[in-house]
This record gives C-alpha cells, structure tokens and sequence, in this order.
DNA sequence: AATACTTAATAGGAATTATTATTATTTAGT
DNA sequence: ACTAAATAATAATAATTCCTATTAAGTATT
C-alpha cells in the first residue's frame, strides 16, 4: 500500500484527494500495528507541521465512515463497569448503546476446546470474549 | 445482594468500610445492566451529594482491582485505528497496551456454525468478534 | 467501653487529555 | 473562474486523574 494505493481508494469513492488524506493514510501504513491518534498526529506532523489536529481527527473518522480503517474496540466511548465478574460474553447493539450479558457455558467450552488444539503462535492465552454485535428485537432501551 | 453482602466481601478482602464504598456498590447493584460512570455517580449523590466523583472514581478503579466488578471492553482508554478491514480478532496483552490482529477462519466457522445451530433470544447477530486476552511470548513491545 | 493512634480514604477543586465544535480561509474538482 | 467541501487554528467539552488538607476506619491501649 502506498500513495497512489490511497487516491485511487478515494477515487473510486468519489472521495476528494488531498495531500493530508494522503499524508494521514500513508502514516496508518507506516506505523502499522493499532496506533493511537496521537501516533498518527506525530507522524502526520512529522512530514508536514501545518497540517492541524482537528484535520487528522476529522480524516480518521472519514476513513472509518468509509471502510477504509476501522475503529479498534466496540465504538461507545466511555467506560461501562459491570457487576458481574463470572465468565460472560457481550450482545452490542449495533443500533443504541445498549449491552446485555450473554451466558453460555457451551460456547465458552467449544472455544477452548478449539484453542486447546490450536495454539497461537507465540501467545499464552488466559481468557477470551466473545462480543456479540446485532440487533435487539424487543425495543426495550437498556 | 444488598449492604451487607458488600460489607462482607470488603472485609474478607481486608479492605476498609465506608459508606461510601457501600453506596457506590450498592448504586450498580441498583442501576443493573452496565451503568457509566456518570450513572452511578448521579444514583449515589442522590443518597448523599456530599460524596465526591473523584472518591466514586477511585472505588470503582479499587473495585475493578479487587475483582468486585468488572470494566466492560478492554482497559486501554484511547481509541486505536486498524488499516486492516478484513474480519479478524484481536490478541490483548495482558501486561502492556499490545494488540496483534488474529485471523483465523476455521474459527470464524466454528462460531459462525455454532450460533447457526443455537439462536440467542430476542437477539439478531450481524457480527462477532474474539477479544483473546493472554501474554505474547516474545518481548517485543508494539 | 471509651480513648488515642496510625494509615488510608475522602472532599473539593484544579489539571489533564482525548476528542469535538466553530469559523474564517483555502483548495480540489469541475 | 466557480462552488462546495476541506482545512487551520483555536476554543470548547467531557471523562477521568491528580493534588492536598482534612477526616474517619480499624486497631491497639487503657
């Protein structure tokens, strides 16, 4: 992926081409990995200091708006405490904010039983969560 | 649960207690579900506006450390932005900030088949995604 | 049972930090 | 050259953390 790679995405997306798109997309390649917006900021800055925050942000945002990246991490933006300390999975409605805790003692033993034959290479795992992302069908507004 | 469950649990834990502690547990007891912060705040200052947010903040930190309650998504605290849009899970570093992508489709079948099997009531799944908490064995630190 | 002691917890407010909003200016695509 | 959208610069917001003097919980002592 580079330069041209990114113009032509914006391209066909009808998307306008500007040399901080650019600049921004190209910096995601870089670092690769999970940056944080601030690593993309320092990047970004590092090749052209004019180009401002709020720009970054606002470019980020596009590009998850259109599946260009994505966003790591469930999209609500602040921190939910949970009572409930047993083993327990989460339903995410795609639609509000609404979470509901999901039991299943049958899923969570096909799961380990699949990584009891596979390992991960270099990984020692201790737990898993299974987030689960649809559609409540009672209207109910947890 | 109720007043003295939490005074129980605090005292085997050795830990001090204080109305406060009291009333903050006794408000996500109260609230259900997966309250924010903010929630629980405005349940226990409606008990006693004296109690301070940075006092709530703080128990609740203490109460995820002691394993009373539990943060809901992953502890990192900033948003991280992933190039890659192709369905994948995530590997946590348990110890440091580190996320690796994670593909694996003989899983994504295996969970796909599982839930095409067994429905969850009242809930329409669209997508899932594995949160695979562990240790990376080699030292490197992205 | 009341009192003193010691350490941790708390209140209150300031500080921090990631992110979003605002607006005048600039620029990409036609 | 035109027009709508993007950008820079800065202010605003909001969740969370930090700071410090005061208070209170748990324990030991009378």
């Amino acid at each position: 992926m580079n330069a041209s790679t990114i113009i032509d995405i914006l391209k066909q997306k009808k998307l306008k081409v500007t040399p901080q798109r650019v600049l921004v997309f190209e910096a995601i390649m870089k670092i690769h990995g999970h940056p944080v917006a601030e690593q993309i900021i320092e990047t970004v800055q590092k090749k052209n200091p004019n180009i401002s925050q709020g720009t970054i942000y606002k470019t980020l945002e596009m590009f998850v708006k259109n599946g260009i990246i994505r966003k790591v991490k469930t999209d609500a933006d602040v921190m939910r405490y949970d009572a409930e300390t047993e083993k327990h999975h989460h339903l995410y409605c795609s639609e509000t904010e609404r979470i509901e805790d999901y039991y299943d003692e049958e899923l969570n033993e096909l799961i380990e039983d699949y990584f009891r034959r596979k390992q991960i290479p270099d990984f020692e795992m201790e737990d898993f969560k299974l987030q689960l992302v649809g559609r409540f069908k009672d209207k109910r507004n947890h």
